[in-house]
DNA sequence: TCATAACCTGAACGGTTATTCAGATTATAA
DNA sequence: TTATAATCTGAATAACCGTTCAGGTTATGA
């Protein structure tokens, strides 16, 4: 799918590709994937009607092409910050934190994320699929490192994208409080996952 | 909104209004919300094009009626079996365990309640701070009987959302392993965050 | 300079969709 | 029985949407 997708090879090409695309990311994330039409991202980038079809098939194409660029981005975003502290326990933290700010940073990337479950069930089991084993990687450093519990590090896993991706979400919609610190938020969801929450 | 839906009175229009509604929960669970037409609901059910219409004025106001009905089910199924348990640990436990098998017991429901954020984000919005305040208000309760520590209630009732919707997911799309016996998943998960993932 | 490839246009086409409506059927209560 | 309200029908309508295509423009490198 993604194959079909032509890059243009000229400057001015290469400029509407890129407006295209900006555009598209706009107004999935204020319409949604299924009430943008075409006319309205050829219109809204001020362009003709058919010079979308010059680069992109149909509008699933252009919407993994965005999906895909999002996940690559994302995923080397958290990983060079992880690289930049020592120990695990930090490293987790900063992972979570590197998450978090993204999201607020880029709320597009979040909502094109989650639509793909209303998109192609696929992609979105990919990524979290992906996203989990990439996870469990390092969890099972930590435990070797004695840094962590021996746990079960697929449900670790699962736990901590669960608590990141609902803190983000509280975050990026602004639900309740405390949404402003985003590092005193994330220290305080790191306290409560280290010590636990039950007596 | 919800009230523009019109009530059948007699006995065959009641059958006919709930067949709608089933019918189009099969539907929105299969194909989701925006690709579900009208026809193709009318059709599946055996109804006539203009049935429809007698009884909801359109597509949203149907969805609306079946999130409202998930919702309250939903809230209903877990202070129910809450109730049943002593200690907040253990209700805290069983509220989890009932809200992941509520999730395998209506796949449905867990679609359409996540799919709200891509039809209508106020929907969304309302149906998970309302949740969190419900939860909070356990929580600040469990402080009180010194079975948890004073954190802060907020974040732990997102956390704990984050960790059984994301958990919900693996076992909905049988993601990873462990995804059998749910009773054991949850008692896994619930150890976890019970002591806490680093030493 | 000029041939050529890349880029761009927007009207037009065919298919789909939500919604309406005039008229038919059915149930009920008096 | 019969008047009446409730229920049901499905063809018709009007709007919309993705995609095509014949023809025009622009940039480039030889």
């Amino acid at each position: 799918m993604l194959d079909e997708v032509k890059i243009p090879t000229t400057r001015n090409g290469k400029a509407t590709f890129q407006m295209i695309i900006d555009t598209t990311i706009d107004l999935f994330y204020k319409q949604g994937y299924h009430s943008t039409t075409i006319a309205n991202i050829t219109n809204y980038a001020g362009i003709g009607a058919g010079t979308f079809y010059l680069y992109f098939p149909n509008k699933l194409s252009l919407y993994k092409y965005i999906l895909n660029q999002f996940q690559h981005d994302i995923r080397r975003c958290i990983s060079e910050k992880v690289a930049l502290v020592n120990g695990r326990f930090e490293k987790e933290k900063e992972g979570i934190k590197t998450f978090i700010k993204y999201a607020i940073e880029n709320p597009h990337s979040y909502n094109i994320i989650w639509e793909s479950l209303y998109i192609d069930k696929k992609l979105f089991i990919d990524y979290y699929d992906g996203f989990a084993k990439r996870y469990e990687r390092g969890l099972k450093k930590s435990i070797k490192d004695g840094e962590m519990h021996d746990v079960n590090t697929e449900l670790v896993s699962y736990i901590l994208m669960g608590v990141s991706n609902f803190i983000g979400l509280k975050v990026l919609l602004d639900l309740g409080k405390n949404n402003k610190n985003v590092d005193k938020l994330v220290d305080e969801v790191m306290d409560i996952i280290k010590t636990g929450i039950f007596k």
